[in-house]
DNA sequence: CTTACATTTGACGGATGTTGTCAAATAAAA
DNA sequence: TTTTATTTGACAACATCCGTCAAATGTAAG
């Protein structure tokens, strides 16, 4: 089970690419960036798009991955968190349908 | 589709009590306990449990459901919610077993 | 052991968001 | 109208997040 910031620090890696060189393209800072890797600060959605450019991964894939890394972590202290995304699906499915009204 | 809010609107209003007696109890302003009713504040986990206890309802129900409606608004608009939702599951299983060995 | 380079760490100030408190405004009921 | 319940918005205190930077650490080559 990897999270998002193993899989770009891996593939980052696989390609040769230095920090400093993905964060330069990213224009963010190469120390936020090595914390991204390391889970240790978030990546804005922007920074994910970005970082499926230059390191060639399908950006879909890399935003489902962030994003579920952040909702895990929220609730995975939480007893109920398996009822909790059932939950939350129904309600996502609610007001998506809604929007569509809207 | 009902929201945690809705849900002990409707419970404290059945029970003829007052947002200025709930509040009470909870300690804490009224004037927070009916933005919470109406989701426009966020409910403590604290307060969520006491919330339960006065108005008669399970309190893990309650919890799941103001927990999945914070999730649900984050990744509503994501295209990608149901992908989002499946991967979180799998990495709260996963945190999950890896918590017991620790 | 140095040197050079890559990465990590922590501190900083600024922006942003959340919290509880309060009083005035509004709604609702008597 | 008068009273009571609820809602709203402003406010400061407080926490949290962000990007920047320099120093510290790790690492590999000479």
């Amino acid at each position: 089970m990897e999270t998002g910031g193993q899989i770009i620090r891996a593939k980052r890696e696989s390609l040769g690419l230095l920090l400093r060189q993905v964060a330069s393209y990213l224009d963010i800072d190469q120390a936020i960036l090595s914390k991204i890797e390391r889970n240790e600060r978030k990546a804005s959605k922007d920074v994910i798009i970005k970082l499926a450019e230059i390191l060639e991964l399908d950006k879909e894939d890399l935003l489902v991955q962030f994003i579920s890394d952040r909702i895990a972590y929220e609730i995975a202290n939480e007893e109920c968190a398996s009822k909790v995304l059932k939950a939350a699906e129904q309600k996502v499915n609610y007001l998506r349908s809604n929007l569509i009204k809207s």
